[in-house]
DNA sequence: TGTACATCAGTGAACGCGCGTTCACTGATGTAC
DNA sequence: TGTACATCAGTGAACGCGCGTTCACTGATGTAC
């Protein structure tokens, strides 16, 4: 996660404790979504008074803010790895579905239903265009493409995460697959 | 909404009240999203105190649950009546849209992102199929093409609400009716 | 190596808030004779 | 038409809860001489 080489001990222990805190939260968004995220519960759960966590986070809001900011950094890398693997759309398109897989609520986090009023944080728009620059590479720069990608990714991958496909005799996958490889063959 | 026509003056002002503690939950919705909506804050707004809402309500949930079956069947009957007057897939892309635009959060409370753990209400499924037989109609009964209608047009509808293109220079009614149209050429 | 001091993690009490929900009660509205 | 009764909308007080956050304080850990 965050490098800890030139840390002194007490250093380590904050970013060990930060850390810890940040998994906490992901346990507990992933159990009942980012609107239910406490400190206090935090807290409790690590055996701390919630007053504690105001050492390592001025408040609520700057730990759901560098929730998003990881979220969006962990897509970016993983992404970024598959590009530099060489992966085409395709492989760009399974990376991207086993990283929604993976924390289904944390893929909501980003894309998921935006609260009326918030804004996300300003340098996620840059993680977020090292996104995209990743996609028009593997698509030679063809925007519109890598807009359709994007679109009609998230949409399978949304509705599946988020049940509606339940009870329906299909497979989300084989769809999300034959959507990535129409990209290559249709416009 | 519901018919008035045999009823008693009581029954007539219960469907009277009643429907103007939904109107003001969808406003609190619209400003601030279905995880801010609260009886007491509704009840304030109306003159009245919190508790006077369970004359009408059983509680909270019962709230909430009527509200998605309502966003349902309102979704459906502007469906039914775009097919009734003979929209082809693209009329009924247009439909969509165009009750998504009305109130983003009403789309997002059926399609957005899901309460870990909550499970809508039963007969939303019945409502739910009444809107893809409506498009299945539309499609002569081509389910995959009925799929990606859903999938590909959801796609860029809750980005495009979410707010994920805003800074990006492109229209996004424009690759909406993109996609619809692609849908009737391309598989 | 030992001592004096500064730093900082964590505690417990407290504040104010708003929530959903219950309960006993008042008063108005309708119904039956 | 008038009276007796039942129905029911709405109130205010209260309960218990959990939240975010502040504050003064304790005690352990590190630093400087």
């Amino acid at each position: 996660m965050t490098e800890t080489g030139t840390q002194n001990p007490r250093e380590r222990y904050r970013t060990q404790v930060r850390a810890e805190i940040k998994e906490r939260a992901w346990e507990q968004i992933a159990s009942a979504g980012a609107s239910a995220l406490s400190l206090n519960a935090i807290a409790k759960q690590m055996g701390m008074s919630g007053p504690a966590l105001y050492r390592y986070f001025a408040g609520r809001d700057e730990l759901i803010t560098e929730l998003i900011r990881d979220a969006y950094r962990s897509l970016a890398d993983t992404f970024r790895a598959a590009g530099e693997a060489g992966a085409d759309l395709a492989g760009l398109a399974h990376a991207l579905r086993g990283w929604a897989l993976e924390d289904p609520q944390r893929y909501f986090l980003i894309y998921g239903t935006p609260v009326p009023g918030y804004h996300a944080p300003e340098d996620t728009v840059g993680i977020a265009s090292e996104i995209m620059a990743t996609l028009l590479d593997a698509c030679d720069a063809r925007d519109d493409v890598a807009l359709r990608f994007w679109t009609r990714l998230h949409g399978v991958l949304s509705l599946e995460l988020a049940g509606h496909f339940t009870g329906m005799d299909f497979d989300p996958a084989s769809l999300f697959s034959e959507e990535a490889e129409g990209l290559l063959t249709h416009p």
